[in-house]
DNA sequence: ACCGTAACCTACCATTGCGTAAGTTACGCT
DNA sequence: AGCGTAACTTACGCAATGGTAGGTTACGGT
């Protein structure tokens, strides 16, 4: 006989498993990492805790699959994107793919956002989103180097353009009645190569 | 006699008060509200739980006053940097205002990122962040409307910009060696600026 | 029908950390 | 000097919560 439920709760370990990591990520989406107890968790699994010990081996264990899983989808997706194209092309297309990431998966994107556990380290997005700047400010470097531009402004360019797609991400999963993901990815893209492309050599301030 | 402590520890309650919010705002910039334990706050300053209890009502009590001063210093140095000037110098000063804030005020500019307490609405920073861009977004909709750009859009562009400013700062402060504040004043405020210019009236994808 | 095992539960600790009650010490004014 | 008050402490209560020990139930192959 397959593993199907008979008509107790009883699941098997996979089953369980998968079940718990999709209600952590439910509840560290809402409460964060700090404010999130086991026994709520287990509680909406209904489950007593000690089998969330079994299989993560505590809160820790299962923060780190859920973050990990989640990490692990959002990076796929924006390097997808970001595999063909003309530059421009690959910009548009990588800031679609990361609104589009937040839309649909709103748990996921919060529990990242949040703190993380035993902080000191940032949360991870914040980690993410670094790594993801620092790609592009490599990328930036070597063609401003061609371009005649200062390279060693590379990285505030780069992380302009990082800070202003997840702001407006995070902005436009909060707002009620958002505008189409291509409206405000097209948008973003807009006002971010138009900036690249007038961009003076040497910028300074009025004064 | 003044109030100068003798030899003791003992200070008058305007003293105690000042020196509680000052480390105050250290440990919760380090640890986040929910992490930092009153005892921790008391062990610092040399002093028993319950004297902070008379003093802020409890570890919310401190938490509000902190908060609010660091609101009420940034808010104020943006506004002061607002109130003049042409549009394009209104945006620069903007900008180095704010990154100079949290190049002096790296603690308190750490507590407003970080997790609020009892959690469900958002920190602290993104709410005044959300409140600057929706100021920038109004000014914007007005705008676009004389200029023939959709004023619907308006909102998006505010909040890429203050996007942009709040990661740059973020990352500009962790960073070891970082550029002069007007260095990256100027970049960011050049993208910002050209993108704004030559911005198309109707943006759409490649595709 | 039986039995081994996987899934699960009912208590338990132990710790932490907020908040308070009640008493104690030093300061400074008269 | 002495006294009232402000500053401070010790010692607790107690609710949450992470984590564990040990026993119980149902599943499914033989």
């Amino acid at each position: 006989m397959l593993k199907k439920k008979k008509k107790t709760g009883r699941l098997t370990a996979a089953a369980r498993r998968a079940q718990l990591i999709e209600i952590g990520r439910e509840v560290f989406a809402e409460r964060g990492f700090g404010a999130t107890s086991v026994e709520e968790i287990a509680a909406r699994a209904n489950v007593s805790k000690p089998i969330l010990y079994d299989h993560f081996g505590g809160k820790e264990g299962l923060y780190a699959v859920v973050v990990d899983r989640e990490l692990e989808y959002i990076l796929k997706v924006i390097v997808e994107a970001v595999t063909s194209g003309s530059p421009r092309a690959r910009l548009e297309q990588a800031t679609l793919a990361y609104l589009t990431y937040v839309r649909e998966r709103p748990l996921g994107f919060a529990v990242l956002l949040r703190d993380a556990p035993q902080n000191q380290r940032r949360g991870e997005m914040p980690a993410l989103m670094y790594e993801l700047a620092d790609r592009i400010g490599d990328v930036f470097t070597e063609q401003f180097g061609e371009a005649g531009y200062d390279p060693k402004s590379a990285p505030i360019y780069a992380h302009s353009l990082v800070g202003m797609v997840a702001f407006v991400g995070q902005w436009w999963t909060e707002s009620r009645n958002p505008p189409p993901v291509e409206t405000v990815a097209s948008h973003i893209a807009a006002l971010a190569w138009r900036g690249l492309r007038h961009l003076p050599r040497q910028p300074a301030l009025l004064k």
